[in-house]
DNA sequence: ATGGTAGAGCTTCTA
């Protein structure tokens, strides 16, 4: 199976994007974040044709939204948690059929947490690491199996998954309140399969600010886009690619995607 | 220490 985490920063904006995605790629399932479309409004058709007639989606207006697309069916997991009872379109999960049985896949949009690392200053700080604390603690009452989970978490943390650990320690997305209940997450069930196929030290990152005029010369990378995986399904992890060349293609997202093949 | 850019939808918020 080829899997595909992208935030995409628009569903709508970026379809010819992911069309050339698709069509060099061929994944088999793809999980999207940011991709501020109601659900009226939801590419449906346009998605279908490009051969992902399976689509699980939540979005609203402007903000937040996250979808899975299939090339076979997709069994919606009903049940789960309403983060933080928001209501904010960060959560989508599904069971999809593969050869060896069913595997459950997880897609989450992590509050960015605003830029101030205080959650008495700043509530959208405070709302992320209560929304890590919520995952972690449903994850250990609801222990994972033969589970996928990725998305956006909006945290790198790993020491060389920023261009400067040094200087991103006070930097939201990389402060240790974050990195230790991402950690304690990640520790709830799953394996970082990213960092399993491509250990420290080497740098890895999915994102690179808009803010940066050449972005590859420049090169202040974080790792915010994720894909873990329960331990029974880590001996089928074949590879992991970040691909990094969409960052350079016209109109990106800030995000690039991760793929993952995997033998299941 | 600061400001730089992008998207949605409306003149501001979020990232």
């Amino acid at each position: 199976m080829r899997l595909i985490t992208w935030n995409i920063n628009s569903l709508r904006l970026r379809l010819p994007l992911l069309q050339r995605l698709i069509e060099e790629q061929a994944p088999d399932v793809i999980c999207l974040q940011e991709t501020k479309v109601p659900d009226p409004l939801y590419p449906r058709d346009a998605l279908a044709e490009l051969g992902f007639p399976h689509q699980l989606y939540r979005g609203m207006k402007s903000y937040n939204g996250v979808t899975i697309l299939s090339r076979t069916p997709l069994e919606p997991i009903t049940g789960t948690p309403d983060w933080c009872g928001r209501e904010d379109c960060r959560h989508v999960a599904a069971s999809i059929q593969t050869e060896t049985g069913p595997v459950t896949l997880h897609n989450f949009y992590v509050p960015a947490g605003g830029d101030i690392p205080d959650p008495q200053e700043n509530e959208k700080f405070a709302h992320k690491l209560a929304f890590l604390e919520e995952a972690t603690a449903w994850f250990r009452a609801n222990p994972p199996q033969r589970s996928i989970l990725v998305g956006d978490l909006n945290i790198a943390p790993l020491e060389h998954d920023v261009w400067s650990h040094r200087q991103l320690l006070k930097i939201v997305s990389h402060t240790p309140p974050e990195t230790t209940r991402l950690t304690e997450w990640l520790h709830a069930g799953f394996e970082d399969a990213m960092r399993k196929a491509i250990p420290e030290p080497e740098k890895l990152f999915t994102w690179w600010s808009y803010r940066n005029r050449d972005w590859k010369k420049s090169n202040r990378g974080r790792r915010l886009d994720h894909i873990w995986t329960t331990p029974d399904l880590l001996p089928g992890l074949k590879t992991i690619n970040v691909l990094s060349p969409m960052r350079d293609w016209t109109s990106p997202s800030d995000h690039v995607p991760v793929m993952m093949d995997l033998a299941v």
